[in-house]
DNA sequence: TATGAATGAGACTTCATTCAT
DNA sequence: AATGAATGAAGTCTCATTCAT
């Protein structure tokens, strides 16, 4: 039953299904997991009855592979539409692309997939391939093609920019996983705001001063 | 299989015991996450039944805690000696620090810690917490004191400690992640080592070619 | 056994269940104590499944202590009833109540509690004092009451009526007890009538022959 | 297996048992009853380990008739012969009889053996026979063969002999029960000796005045 | 004789899933 | 379309029993 099965699952687009369920199914898959949700509660916090969910999702993975799915796309395309349509220098069209990333990732309500993701990827091979090909690549390439045309642009440094895209990409998904799991149990005091105004001026300059890096 | 391994289980010591089945719940749990790993394949996999499990840990909870604090107490302080003993420039200490830090973290049986922390961490307010002070706040101090003393050594910029830190850190606790989850999804190429090449150079001196920045 | 039972599963009604259930665990817990007594067991004599006995008691406690609460209040009730309604000498009034006790408590489904709550009273102390409250020291006000009056009408000889009542109320008891206990393995030939009748024989007029007693 | 290995059980005699184990076996049954009895809780309190207790006795059932067995055979015998010495009247034999019954039952270590045995007689048939057969229709002929003595002394009315020795039985079972179950949640004032005097006196006079009996 | 680490069957309990209403 | 009572497989945990030492 195994591939053809799934594939057809991620094919299919189910429109129709109450966003009330899904939505009720995120927060608590992304704050306990998928294993130690319920779907009373989920059913609870739909305020629908536990059998109801069943006439919208075969079964519970399928309602988790579903959340991932309708959760993440709308959101991807809004930052891709929002990329491609900026106009500026590179520099800035990096920091907007960050700032802007972290405005649809971090404040919608997709912020808690990357954590969910991550941690049942292996109990979910499929989701998790799923989610590599059509997030996490799709955004690489957008980073990736900036990074490029600054550098064919003499705005940025001649570089490996695969590795490069990583660590870009890296301190804004830990934040998004950072805030939806540890942060809460963390009294330093900390603001977002700073800590991505940090990532970017490091990003652009280092930070070794001007006068050190000449010797 | 039967009468070998049952002359085997009587040699075994007492002793070894504890750590035998933390190693095999701490593959476990950040493999599955903790609610989908069962104490049946805890004990198959330490090679005991699963009443002897309950013999050295009172719960399932428990056993997840203790291994979180045995599996991290000895690589942090292995780590903070580490650097506490190094060294050289602060550019130097930096690189350093974190190219030990991946040899302690990322190769030790440490490295899926992170990961199952932070998918767990809503269930075990108590371990996440214990975490949070143990773990994220002593590395934190570290890389906050070289960064201080590189500045006042003026080899580094002012700027906002804490945020650089968190800025410092993440790319690395995300890598340490992202090996134990999704990497075996991605069939792009890639190596840590460049990634952490690409992270330091980044690091000290941001992507911008100089000519650029001055204008 | 399949479909035919499995039909009429869906059309019993959900008022019925929990008596059904209770009266199962009665007769279980009375027969092999409540350790002893298996969920699986109450579940099958009940007519339901294992799950569906916990739709209805939080666990195996609570429906033990639901078990006893429910079987006595009823009977009680029934008991004081009768008796407060009755007229007639105290003597009659004495051995109507007990025939009726037996009548009440022996015969109905509450015949087996005194049996049970004694076996696990230093396991259920909360039990054990709501037992000894409310079912044990109602009948003791009864009996009291109609002894007092009974002296008081010179009827009975003046006496140490708590003591009194006690004594009058262990035979009782005791025969509950013994019934659902040791008899089936008491082969000598033995009717409750006949010993409620010596016992009210004694009671009144005691075993001595007149002429001894006057000596 | 059953009945033959059974019926072997109890000839055997084990006068070597430790006794520390049966006094510690005795306590823990009356007090939890058989099943919710661990054996370690056993071992501990006799203070050797858990293997030792099956040096000693085949499994848990055998130490549970084991206990009943040698605990009961002794004072029974007690009994019997302080009975069978005694000498005066037949009002004074039963006195004393009952009297150096509460002395040999209620303040041994046999007290909790009713209790036990009432509440384990039918998860333990055999037990259950045994005791019938050598515990209480062995006290039930004692009781009766004085009955009978006095009533052809003229001492005694004439009676159903067999139905007044349960009668006379009962209140001092009861007691022995009561003492070890529900009286630790009883409050209200009592002494086991008052309770004995009104019993006799009851048993030997009635509760009746002489004018009302006239009538 | 005595120990106690180890076992594994079996208990309680949970919860995804079904289906009559 | 929606409900929620019922199911039963599967998990955690206990404890009588075994056996190398």
């Amino acid at each position: 039953m195994g591939n053809t099965h799934q594939e057809h699952k991620w094919q299919r687009r189910k429109e129709d299904r109450p966003s009330e369920i899904i939505d009720a199914a995120l927060e608590l898959f992304v704050e306990h997991g998928f294993t130690a949700t319920r779907l009373d509660e989920v059913a609870a916090r739909a305020g629908v009855s536990k059998g109801t969910v069943y006439l919208y999702f075969e079964n519970k993975e399928e309602l988790f592979c579903s959340v991932v799915q309708e959760v993440i796309l709308p959101e991807i395309q809004r930052f891709e539409v929002h990329v491609r349509d900026y106009q500026g220098s590179y520099e800035k069209l990096v920091r907007n692309m960050i700032l802007e990333w972290w405005n649809v990732m971090g404040k919608s309500r997709m912020s808690g997939i990357p954590k969910l993701v991550i941690a049942e990827a292996s109990n979910f091979p499929d989701m998790a391939k799923y989610y590599v090909d059509n997030v996490v690549k799709r955004v690489r390439k957008i980073v990736e093609e900036v990074i490029r045309k600054g550098i064919k642009a003499d705005e940025f440094k001649s570089c490996d920019v695969k590795s490069l895209t990583r660590v870009i990409m890296a301190p804004m998904v830990f934040a998004a996983i950072w805030e939806r799991s540890l942060a809460p149990f963390d009294d330093e005091e900390y603001s977002i705001e700073k800590y991505i105004d940090s990532f970017l001026d490091t990003l652009f300059s280092g930070i070794k001063l001007r006068g050190v890096e000449k010797c």
